[in-house]
DNA sequence: TCATTTTTTGAAAGCGCTTTAAAATTTGAA
DNA sequence: TTCAAATTTTAAAGCGCTTTCAAAAAATGA
């Protein structure tokens, strides 16, 4: 069932037919009204790729996926991409996940831009000198950034949170509390946001003149494994912590753990804080001693940027947005023990 | 630049350019050679929509993301996915997710099959009677199930993994250790592979005379939450289980809470048995007391429906295949205490 | 009533690709 | 050298839609 099909059911032309499903102004309402009725019960469906052709708009956007045989996604990716999906769907878009390894991913870039399969772009976490903002530059194509480029001077569109703002007032609020040896279990060294964190740890324990020991400081994927790996290592070395962040909710179950098989107390021998990207099935409040965090809805962001994305397909722009970040106090942090 | 441009510039007609760029044979060496270097070297990338419109495909198959303001996706979901997406990849497919609400979704699913947006329709996590897989019979469009239809008679091509058996071997296994007493906090009850589980746990029961006790199995969204708030219900009730099994890990998360905040300890007051989707950040073994699981890989399930579904737009079947389960003694399990 | 304006409809071109049917060229056997 | 067969290339149609430009129909006003 096409349009000509229809038009002929109809007697009408093409023309007319098109211009009254898609609500444009000269048809009459009776037409209009009549077209309606016929295409609902000949369940005509307009056919994507001839639309598309003639439009140049594909109705979808991109969102790249890093995959490789058996890596797994990230489980915060998975709540981003729900936010995005949220905003597609109330905007009428669809979303082209594509998944890419580290190897396809600029000819999948490319593709993707040059074939007009897509009105536009999304990436999300970049590298703290990402290539891929260089290249979707270049590419001329609408995109957006969720996250930032740390080492960019040039302008463009992008989404994130205050993450270096967040820690520096996480740790100084553990300095406050007298901790002097904090130690901070991070993402992985490549990913800006990671940067970014550290850099706001630091800040603060320069403010406070306390000499960073690089061994308390660690990065690594984000998982419960690698939180309670690098927190037994912290706590069983001579000058263990006696307050650790941890960049995300994943990394502080392990933390939990280890803490726990030490026998030690949340809040008071150990004090734990935590990033939440407010995951729905993982709460910082349901912790066995609540845990204090830095939260930030990273499914509100997905909704943000694929709403700025879109917006932008019609009026580029070049500004970057930050969130800030709330610090929420729970019993997981208290002053620092006298070791 | 396109395949008009493309083949004024080198003096050919666009049916050589194509065939040339799409691998026929009757072209020859040197005019494929010298096609390919301009094609390559002008930065041609055919048009997508133009493609799909003169070939009928689409290069893309649809997920279906159920999506709701405020509403998270599943972590399962997105461990899934990334198996879709690594099959999708090697198999030279995008995937198009298309998010929807339950009011949104039949449409979709027309819109999807009758557009011509893809080739093909992948549905996960069926309800015990789905009539989405009713319609995408109706639709004419190849589709494939993650997971099956309890109530269904007519044939129809899924892959499953054998919910029923694994928790019947599970309970049995519990049972066997002297457990009359077993709690069992399900996923959301409308869910097929929920019933399933259910249903197996039950046999195992009712194959050892031991009466069912409604109170003691549950159904709700697979959360830490949940697997906290009833594992404290039904630990602090007269009549507690020894014995807890529990459909997912981060059920499991919860229930682990409940316990120890009880002072009760895992494997010899309370035995624990999660089902384990291998969750790379969320392992069992790395519970503070290794959890027991059934253990079923539910990328490696997602990368199988994928193949399947592509394979099955050209040669359509509609096998159905189960795949077993593994079932995982760790020691979070024991013999019933005398309470 | 008829010229004029406004409203409604239609013919046809074009989006960029694939593919059929036909033409041009090359090859090889007689 | 010749002609049929094999190889290579091309013209043109068609995929199903949108949209421009033009025409027809209806409404308006003097």
């Amino acid at each position: 069932m096409n349009l000509r099909a229809l038009s002929e059911h109809l007697g009408l032309s093409q023309t007319t037919v098109s211009r009254a499903l898609n609500g444009y102004p000269e048809v009459s309402v009776r037409t209009r009204q009549r077209v309606s009725e016929a295409a609902q019960q000949m369940g005509y469906r307009p056919n994507h790729a001839a639309r598309g052709l003639a439009t140049g708009k594909a109705g979808a956007i991109a969102v790249v996926m890093r995959t490789a045989a058996g890596q797994s996604a990230d489980p915060h990716y998975g709540e981003f991409l729900s936010g995005v999906g949220e905003a597609a769907m109330s905007l009428g878009y669809d979303i082209l996940l594509s998944p890419v390894t580290r190897e396809t991913e600029e000819a999948t870039f490319r593709r993707l831009a040059q074939s007009g399969q897509v009105d536009g772009i999304l990436l999300s976490s970049p590298f703290i000198s990402d290539h891929r903002i260089t290249l979707l530059d270049e590419l001329n194509i609408p995109y957006m950034v969720h996250g930032r480029d740390g080492a960019r001077s040039k302008l463009y569109p992008f989404l994130d949170i205050d993450n270096k703002g967040a820690f520096f007032e996480a740790a100084r609020l553990l300095i406050g509390l007298g901790h002097r040896k904090i130690g901070f279990i991070n993402g992985l060294g490549n990913l800006n946001f990671a940067n970014d964190r550290a850099l706001g740890v630091m800040d603060a324990l320069a403010e406070n003149n306390i000499e960073v020991d690089p061994a308390l400081i660690t990065n690594g994927e984000m998982t419960d494994e690698y939180g309670y790996r690098i927190t037994a290592k912290m706590l069983d070395r001579a000058n263990a912590p006696t307050a650790i962040l941890c960049a995300s909710l994943f990394i502080a179950l392990g933390a939990v753990r280890a803490i726990y098989d030490r026998n030690l107390k949340i809040g008071s021998d150990v004090s734990l804080l935590a990033h939440d990207d407010v995951i729905p099935y993982l709460k910082p409040e349901n912790f066995r001693v609540p845990l204090a965090t830095t939260r930030s809805s990273i499914r509100a962001a997905g909704v943000r940027a694929m709403q700025r994305l879109v917006a932008g397909i019609d009026a580029p722009t070049t500004d970057g947005e930050v969130w800030p970040v709330d610090l929420i106090v729970r019993e997981s942090i208290g002053p620092a023990s006298q070791g």
